[in-house]
DNA sequence: AACACCGTTGCAACCTGTTGCAAATCGGCT
DNA sequence: AGCCGATTTGCAACAGGTTGCAACGGTGTT
């Protein structure tokens, strides 16, 4: 049915192996000898099958992008450009969707069994050690958003978390809101622990409630238990997403958003800057971050016994209308 | 370095066939066998090579998952439910970004060289022809959102387009809305043109324009552009996040929605529901088509020869706050 | 002409698993 | 014990490639 490099070998009058070496870079082979392979690869519509060299050169270029994060918008622009930065390499993305899944177990076994070269685990709420139970099994894995103090057992990439609470309470404060809240996403997250311990640092006493999940909807009605009670002047959403739910919960219930209440979110995901939503957030840089995941990737599969290594962001506000200017 | 087949026999005391028969559901084995046989694969942790595994058996349950649209936040839904979807049948996704690419020659080889068992393109503009080019190439193919009448040639699953934009025309008329206008995505896209055919042949003179793209920015600008000149009462969008960026730039103009202008959008995606944004709209019940597209595809891999097939799917309007109530 | 050297080529083994076939084993029956 | 048929098992070939090694052919040198 599928043309092999038999097909191949035969048409041009060649050994198997020198078909082969024609497609290998790097191989000995004669320009005569290439150009007859060529012509009958062409001729034929020949592609190498990838599955059956991978056997023996134990490289499929197959890379696991596992991810619990269908639900926030973030993570279409974050699988974007996931999936054009390893097409740019020449690696595939074999999609893993954790969905309610956190045992490790099923999606090592999964991912072992397809060969894959590399993980990069892209998600920032996920039980602890499940990052690790890639390395244990063998597989080169970078954990994107993970926690960075986890980074002495798998590299990881992230922002500096508690740094941006700080960043996020400091810029409340220069805006003269005093009394703080934080909304944070599910409590477990890693990255919502980190983020709250660095605005409680530099803000003192705040406020703090988590919604349930990374969405809209969480945040809106999180947004709104707090309403009923003792409502501070500001609130740092640990996430975008959240923000923009804590914001309609504001407005409906008349408040003046940056006047009455002030709120900053953090991702600086596109829709933050849509008219109409205008959040002023901190601005975590996807792309060098992801770009940054992958060459990582790439140098845990060149050297699986390089020591895990952590690649922090700079994080930065972006004004936008949900703060009054600093005074 | 990695567990094979020839480990586990060795450690078991028996042929690697015998091994590879403990795995094969329906080999004849017998159960003392069978128990060795876990026993050692369970104490070296062994599982099965698929890729090799594919080699005699042609089979990967690798299926390649194309798509262009990675900047409408409906296809984060689309993803979830495909990767969820496909991962519930024991199949793989093996992501394919077109971003700008529209040439399919290079996505068939890839996929080819990946052996994949099948694949689903979900994109409503693509060039014709693209989603053959897959067929030609042997490829057993689906395409998700694609055009009814190219189902000769390739099995398509979608909504009835035309019946979509009759229908929200009669909404339209029924509300009272008279001088209607249509925005459109990209005038190349299939499900553009066939929503306009079904809404002008069913509301006879209307404004029409394009948007750039199925974005935000894109409905926000087409909208902004259009209110310069001599606007309409209402306007049917293709796409729900063109609506989204319609309301917007409607909003900025001082106008009441839906008193002043109505919007009906096409899509139902999550964000359509958010509070704030509350658009009325066309549902395509994407769980339903991207199960079928599955089903479809997995029909095809199984009977290569079977017909192409058309899977066409109901649509109903969403009453949301952008439609005053019909009269 | 003899020799060394280098790039090119084919052979055969190997990567990991599957499967047709024939041989071995087993249980049951006379 | 001997025979039958069914089940279980291993051998060997195969899927589509890669690669170490030895043989080969051509070139340049002495």
């Amino acid at each position: 049915m599928n043309i092999t490099l038999k097909d191949v070998a035969l048409r041009a009058g060649v050994s198997r192996s020198a078909v082969s070496r024609c497609f290998t870079p790097g191989a000995s082979i004669s320009a005569s000898t290439r150009a007859r392979v060529e012509a009958a690869a062409e001729a034929l519509g020949y592609s190498p099958n990838m599955l059956a060299r991978s056997l023996t050169t134990r490289s499929t270029r197959l890379i696991g992008l596992v991810s619990n994060n269908f639900h926030n918008p973030v993570f279409l622009q974050i699988f974007d450009l996931f999936t054009r930065g390893l097409q740019d390499r020449g690696l595939r993305p074999l999609l893993v969707n954790l969905s309610d899944e956190t045992d490790p177990a099923t999606s090592v076994q999964l991912l072992r069994q397809y060969s894959v070269d590399g993980v990069i685990i892209a998600s920032s709420h996920l039980p602890p050690g499940f990052a690790r139970a890639f390395a244990d099994a063998g597989l080169p894995v970078v954990h994107a958003f993970g926690r960075a103090d986890a980074a002495r057992e798998v590299p990881v990439v992230c922002i500096d978390n508690v740094a941006a609470g700080r960043l996020a309470a400091r810029t409340l404060l220069l805006r003269g809101y005093r009394r703080l809240g934080f909304i944070g996403g599910p409590e477990g997250a890693s990255t919502t622990q980190d983020r709250l311990a660095g605005f409680a640092a530099e803000a003192g006493d705040v406020t703090v409630s988590f919604a349930r999940a990374y969405t809209f909807e969480a945040g809106r009605r999180e947004m709104t238990r707090l309403l009923a009670g003792n409502r501070a002047e500001a609130y740092f959403c640990a996430d975008d997403v959240l923000s923009i739910g804590a914001l309609s919960a504001l407005r409906d219930a008349g408040l003046c958003v940056p006047r009455d209440v002030g709120v900053i979110g953090l991702n600086d995901m596109e829709m933050a800057g849509w008219a109409g939503i205008d959040l002023t957030t901190i601005h975590q840089p996807f792309a060098e971050m992801i770009a940054a995941c992958i060459d990582l990737v790439q140098a845990v599969i060149d050297a699986p016994d390089r020591l895990p290594e952590m690649r922090v962001f700079p994080s930065h506000v972006v004004e936008r209308g949900t703060l009054r200017p600093a005074l």
